[in-house]
DNA sequence: CAAATTTTTGACCGAATGGACAAACGTTAG
DNA sequence: CTAACGTTTGTCCATTCGGTCAAAAATTTG
């Protein structure tokens, strides 16, 4: 019987492929699909390839139960921006989450970065989809914090755009950002300057105080 | 004689290699290094792969070839940031140059961001060398803007990250960008809004007016 | 223990890929 | 015209890659 019969998975299946999983966001987050293989993929992992292709029917099969497995802590931090609470702080709180995302899950980022720079061709339907749908929903919730005055009034999915390009940035193009910095200002409190970047950014701009 | 001897190249060499690095620039900025085959660059290019060969060692002379070529292209917006001016209007032209160089050049920016996000194996000596150095340089021009008290006082570096990740999302992430904007405004327009919001956030944030 | 089932792997396969080469073709200078 | 030189391509090669298979090893079940 293979793993994807409709029989529950064993213990050891169940395991096993948590462990594929793992090995494989190593590889494919830092190669790309078409640059990762799966023998790289199946020795990260600690097995033989055809123990691999026991648990998982190819390449393709582990990339879709990757993507699949990370889109809900991908999505989470912006399902979190609530219409209660101070708009500032909400979207405070939104540009401090998607920081530590890429802070704590760079690999994921890159992940879904050299999917969708190459056109995703593998999740488009989730873009066009549930992404689409859940970023329609928050604009129209940025859209009544700037009718009430509470913020600025300008372009709620430009806004989301340049949240995700900044913060994700960190990930993305890390060792670019690490290499400017240098080594004096590359370390780990790269992150908390960059937090305070963005507060100040969103917050105020660039326009010294009258 | 090969094409790479140091004898000046002929015209024939010169028109073919253009032809070829632009077709090598098409198929490396969708698929990645890895991803790309010379195959499919040279029948991009209209020439059979050993003709191709021909004018170039192989792969990795043609992308590095094709990164040299570019590389002053893709810093050059940066290069014109200048002190001589109001820091305002220079930071927006700034972004204004790079969000056109996202809008007219997209290519150039997926094939630098491919380069980056695989761990920049094959121009890390640029980005420490050129790139930190042309960065420090631009950094400090603006220090001295906000000693001035000209602009707010912030961290210069993050600054220019910000600027990098906000314009060059709209091409790396073009194809997210416009499935989430929809047909309606996901259409030429959308550089525009995106230049709107972007001059608006630069210079005065989100929090309302007074 | 022994049978049945699950897990693991060495060996193998066809296709794709980067590249080499010599022969053919085209062009041009004498 | 023809010899020399530059250009082009068909053919071939070694390696890598995704994937298969049958048999061995380990584990579970009765």
């Amino acid at each position: 019987m293979t793993a994807a019969s409709a029989r529950p998975l064993t213990r050891i299946q169940s395991e096993k492929r948590d462990v594929i999983l793992e090995a494989a966001l190593d590889v494919f987050s830092t190669h790309g699909y078409r640059g990762a293989t799966i023998d790289q993929i199946s020795e990260a992992a600690g097995m033989s390839k055809p123990n691999l292709l026991y648990y998982f029917k190819g390449k393709e099969d582990i990339h879709e139960t990757l993507m699949q497995r990370l889109l809900d802590t991908w999505l989470a931090p912006l399902k979190e921006l609530d219409d209660i609470g101070d708009p500032l702080t909400e979207l405070r709180g939104y540009i401090r989450r998607k920081l530590e995302m890429a802070r704590d899950f760079p690999r994921e980022s890159r992940l879904f970065a050299n999917e969708i720079l190459q056109g995703a061709p593998r999740i488009m339907p989730m873009i066009e989809g549930e992404l689409k749908q859940l970023v329609d929903e928050k604009a129209e919730i940025i859209k009544g914090w700037m009718r009430a005055g509470r913020i600025t009034r300008t372009d709620p999915y430009h806004l989301i755009f340049s949240i995700w390009a900044t913060t994700q940035h960190y990930a993305d193009f890390d060792v670019q950002v690490r290499a400017v910095l240098g080594p004096g200002r590359g370390g780990e409190g790269r992150f908390e300057d960059a937090a305070r970047f963005l507060e100040g950014l969103y917050l105020d701009g660039l326009k010294p105080k009258g």
